[in-house]
DNA sequence: CTCATATACGGAACATCGCTCCGATTGGCA
DNA sequence: TGCCAATCGGAGCGATGTTCCGTATATGAG
């Protein structure tokens, strides 16, 4: 093996001792399951014990709380990352396309108890959870906003950013206040995003 | 003085000693002082500083935060509350009444440095601003919004109740993260209920 | 197999919250 | 003036996120 051969670039985290290796996987189930009965504001003490490990080896893993959030939903985050390569337009029109994604994004938000409110929290360190969903996210969205606005099937002055924000925004309290029904809001600022003028060029 | 002639049937507060009433005042001064430099989840001590008194002091006259919250922005809420009886419909239709009214609230919440986050917290004791809110402002909302389905201006078929959420939700992270547009995203909210049919006996 | 050491672990400790409690203080009345 | 209940002040409690450091152990060399 010439020292060219594995010159890290990134350490990904194959060079670690096999317990340490362990420990992380162990946290991220502990986590993942404490969320879903306790919310993602539950305590570090609590994960720490569901994983059976100190605070120290939760900290040396995820320097902060929002890292272990954003590492125990990163593969979701990348199912809807990956939602416009996985489907880009096959029997649908962008719009529609458009609406599902908005869809799967909002019940992902509201299925996680407290992960919306977590997202716009200014508690520090949860600006590092923001910035991982605004650039794994904004890029699709953008995406498929564009496309449904070249289709002439939606406004073209909305920014992705404001959108992505505003659905996220919608989705807070979805759990919290039972008689608020976040998808019908969401729809309704769908349904003003939709613009009346069919397809411009097409016709 | 016979015993009818103040049994005290609501304690408004007229009943307390000199330097308590001061006090309650120099409270609601320094609080609302304090929620302007530092926002609403300013720390107790701080307000208790920068009143001059001690703790117990603020948790006698305000038994929890969300109270003391309240209690600052209750004249802003009842100006709030008025508005339909102020301006019930002088010249302007009643989807202008309720655009209007809209955007005055939601200049409310964005004005105060974490006023809508905190509405939508289910951290303990903030369901009572959560209530506060909704019992003042629904009931206004609520007839602005038949009054302009009334005159088929709007979609009949949203509730009061999700729309004031929506709109709350929609304020949040206003300041957290300036790029996001929270009025225009209220805007297209609107658009989303305005109903294409015009007034179907008035025109 | 033994041993040395870098690595990882555990949990006590610290700072910061909201909130409670109780002894000290003081306003208001006879 | 003097009493007493109402009020005040701030130490204290429990919870939380995070840091620190002494201890345990995985792992590669001999």
């Amino acid at each position: 093996m010439t020292p060219a051969d594995k010159p890290p670039p990134v350490d990904v985290g194959r060079r670690k001792r096999f317990d340490a290796r362990r420990n992380q996987q162990t946290l991220l189930d502990a986590a993942a399951a404490v969320f879903v009965r306790a919310g993602v504001d539950a305590p570090v003490r609590e994960i720490a014990a569901e994983a059976g490990v100190g605070m120290g080896t939760i900290y040396r893993h995820f320097p902060t709380r929002a890292d272990l959030v954003v590492a125990v939903f990163r593969h979701q985050l990348d199912a809807l990352a990956d939602a416009t390569t996985t489907t880009p337009a096959a029997d649908e029109t962008p719009y529609e396309a458009l609406r599902s994604w908005v869809a799967r994004f909002a019940d992902f938000l509201v299925t996680k108890h407290g992960l919306a409110e977590a997202l716009h929290s200014d508690q520090a360190g949860f600006e590092r959870l923001h910035a991982e969903f605004v650039d794994r996210l904004l890029p699709v969205l953008d995406q498929l906003l564009k496309a449904s606005a070249a289709a002439g099937r939606t406004r073209a002055d909305i920014r992705a950013y404001d959108l992505m924000l505003a659905v996220g925004n919608l989705c807070i309290g979805a759990e919290t206040f039972p008689d608020y029904q976040a998808r019908r809001m969401i729809d309704l600022l769908l349904a003003g995003l939709a613009q009346d003028t069919p397809p411009p060029s097409g016709q």
